[in-house]
DNA sequence: CGCGTTTGACCGGCGC
DNA sequence: GCGCCGGTCAAACGCG
């Protein structure tokens, strides 16, 4: 690639983040694309990689039955990442991205399905449904707000990568708080909350039933503290993590 | 004893 | 309305 293509695809990238940034309030992924360090599990370590190129926001604004708009994109890491896809769109795009080449590559995936994944989308719809409570009792509405709660979905993103162990070591400090086998599929699926308190950030992690040598990592939210200290000497992420949290 | 995991029960969303 | 399913809760348990 001549670095004059490389200068317009760079300025091009800067171009689409700043639209993403007015359209939703805040970047699916760090600027320029580029996945934060995740740490290392053993010899498989998660590192930085840019994505050469990504769809365009004007193909995000989807209608409800448009099919949704996906890209695959070459990585520097064998990693796979999907970002804010609800399970049953991201077994898809899995398969569909495997059938291009495996893990070498990388989908991004928005439809109109997933926007409510990126938090303010849904906002109006819940204030909505918020003012209407006001002649519930104290315990209606506590519950209630418990599944407003679970309603706002967080900003999410996924990746698979190909780990002998389950759970990567990512600098954050998980808890565990349940275990599901899902249909249709032979290994059972974690969720881990983020320890720190008031950091909602949750995390699924299972066994891609077609392969199960890889794992595929889904984090919900995003962290208001800076990963553990224990993990400082993964230091050149760390600034790159204090800036997103991821 | 404190913290993390396990696991069955429960709940809400969704499709039919 | 009903049943299925994914996600969460929380008591019991294990471990250092």
């Amino acid at each position: 690639m001549s670095s004059t293509t490389q200068a317009m695809l760079n300025q091009s990238l800067f171009d689409q983040e700043q639209e993403m940034q007015t359209q939703m309030g805040f970047l699916p992924f760090p600027p320029s694309l580029s996945f934060p360090l995740l740490g290392s599990c053993n010899n498989q370590s998660l590192k930085s990689f840019t994505i050469n190129s990504l769809p365009h926001p004007s193909s995000l604004a989807a209608h409800e039955n448009e099919v949704p708009s996906s890209t695959t994109i070459n990585l520097t890491e064998t990693l796979l990442l999907s970002s804010a896809g609800n399970i049953k769109q991201r077994e898809d795009h899995i398969t569909s991205s495997a059938d291009l080449g495996g893990p070498q590559l990388l989908s991004l995936q928005r439809s109109s399905a997933n926007l409510w994944a990126w938090g303010e989308t849904n906002e109006s719809l819940s204030s909505k449904k918020m003012a209407g409570e006001d002649h519930l009792g104290v315990a209606a509405v506590k519950m209630k707000k418990i599944k407003s709660r679970r309603k706002v979905r967080e900003p999410r993103f996924c990746f698979k990568t190909m780990s002998d162990i389950d759970v990567l070591d990512d600098g954050y400090k998980w808890r565990k708080y349940g275990q599901k086998v899902v249909k249709n599929t032979q290994h059972p699926r974690s969720y881990y909350r983020c320890t720190q308190d008031n950091c909602r950030v949750k995390k699924r992690v299972e066994r891609l039933a077609e392969d199960p040598r890889m794992v595929i990592t889904t984090y919900e939210g995003r962290h208001v503290h800076s990963p553990s200290h224990d993990q400082e000497d993964s230091s050149q992420a760390s600034s790159h993590l204090n800036n997103f949290f991821w």
